[in-house]
DNA sequence: AAATAGATCATACGCCGCGTATGTCAATTG
DNA sequence: CAATTGACATACGCGGCGTATGATCTATTT
């Protein structure tokens, strides 16, 4: 049997894959010593090159770990509510308190880049954004939104929820922060709206941030 | 006479600034080897650790150095309009431009906040998202805008804004993707005008990216 | 004016981390 | 059962960083 055999060498990949994940989320890429997580794994760096070819291909290894996971989250938010739109808010939502993490700030947002290069490039961030892109598509289908690419406003999206989050993170006054900036990105996406006949719909977002107060300025 | 003297050290720290400008933009910070760029400038690095401490001081000094550059632009840019929509719409415009420079992507967007941790918390940075708040608190005082937090919106704003700006310059076509990314930004920045009694005024944005075409799909 | 102090920069040393080349053992294959 | 391949550990060398030390020059002090 040969089962075994299989199950260890896939083992051995998530165990370098779990202790590099760690050692990248807390000291940082360039702080974090191959030998000192290999061994926190009982490995050694002769494993990590035979299964990842050198450093930088085990952070793409993570990320593309990191970023499965978020995707994974994203579907699940999205499908959630029958109304698009209210779907593609939690999902906006949902990324930006993603990107509040430590862990996926540090390695997807602050190394990734610099490590792998602008993430527009990585097939893993495409999968998010690819996530956001088709819901965009459908509310433009709907008519709900203008007709705008819908790529195009995904990056743009995301691009702002992720430096609210960073700003929020890094913030003195977390809870203030979000607040100002969820009220600021309400408005900005409502620019998206198609509201030909139909002003001002308010109640359409009024579930962006459930657990922050919505009241006005 | 001491001011040769004052002169030769000026000098030495702006020799060392530029080059590491130099090697930084172009291999890189962590490929960029101190040894190199020192001796390139005619120094070493004991002049290194004795003007800046070491290697991330000297980062800090160069994107101080960078970031100077860019806030006196956007300064330039956004008083030049009569209009202050138009000037803020202009400094957008601005931004995204500076943003797609090679030079600017690489330090002050990708390996900055790799290696100095978030950009909101530099100073440096601060400056550039200043001068797009007080655009934005003028154009609130002056009702042209609806009431959203002045930093919030050029938080939001210009994170958007980055994001465009690296999806167009690593794009296949940076012409097409700039195309379709200027047209969603412009949506999205209607979103923040007050439209109370006239719903529709899209000429306020027509000179969004001259040099672009602006037809609709 | 001689001496002292302090600043500017170069030189020299050691450590650590990475990449590669090599070795070893187990498992698979015929 | 011999041969081969794959999975990992070990060993070596190189380069980069930081620091400690040294040399030179300038500005003050008396």
């Amino acid at each position: 049997m040969h089962r075994p055999r299989k199950e260890m060498i896939a083992e051995t990949r998530a165990k370098l894959i779990a202790a590099a994940r760690q050692a990248f989320g807390t000291l940082g890429y360039a702080e974090a010593s191959m030998d000192d997580f290999t061994a926190s794994a009982g490995l050694t760096r002769g494993a990590l090159y035979h299964h990842f070819g050198d450093k930088k291909g085990l952070l793409q290894a993570v990320i593309a770990e990191i970023d499965a996971e978020m995707s994974a989250r994203l579907k699940v938010v999205s499908a959630k509510p029958d109304n698009l739109w209210q779907g593609f808010v939690d999902e906006c939502t949902a990324y930006i308190e993603m990107a509040l993490e430590p862990e996926i700030q540090r390695i997807v947002l602050r190394d990734g880049p610099a490590v792998l290069g602008d993430p527009s490039q990585w097939p893993s961030q495409s999968t998010c954004i690819r996530s956001m892109t088709e819901s965009l598509q459908r509310l433009s289908d709907e008519g709900t939104i203008l007709a705008v690419d819908p790529e195009a406003a995904a990056r743009l999206v995301s691009g702002a929820s992720l430096h609210a989050a960073q700003w929020i993170a890094n913030s003195n006054d977390p809870e203030a922060t979000s607040k100002k900036a969820v009220k600021a990105f309400k408005v900005l996406l409502e620019g998206l709206l198609n509201l030909t006949g139909r002003l001002h719909q308010p109640d359409r977002l009024s579930s962006m941030h459930p657990e922050i107060d919505q009241s006005p300025a």
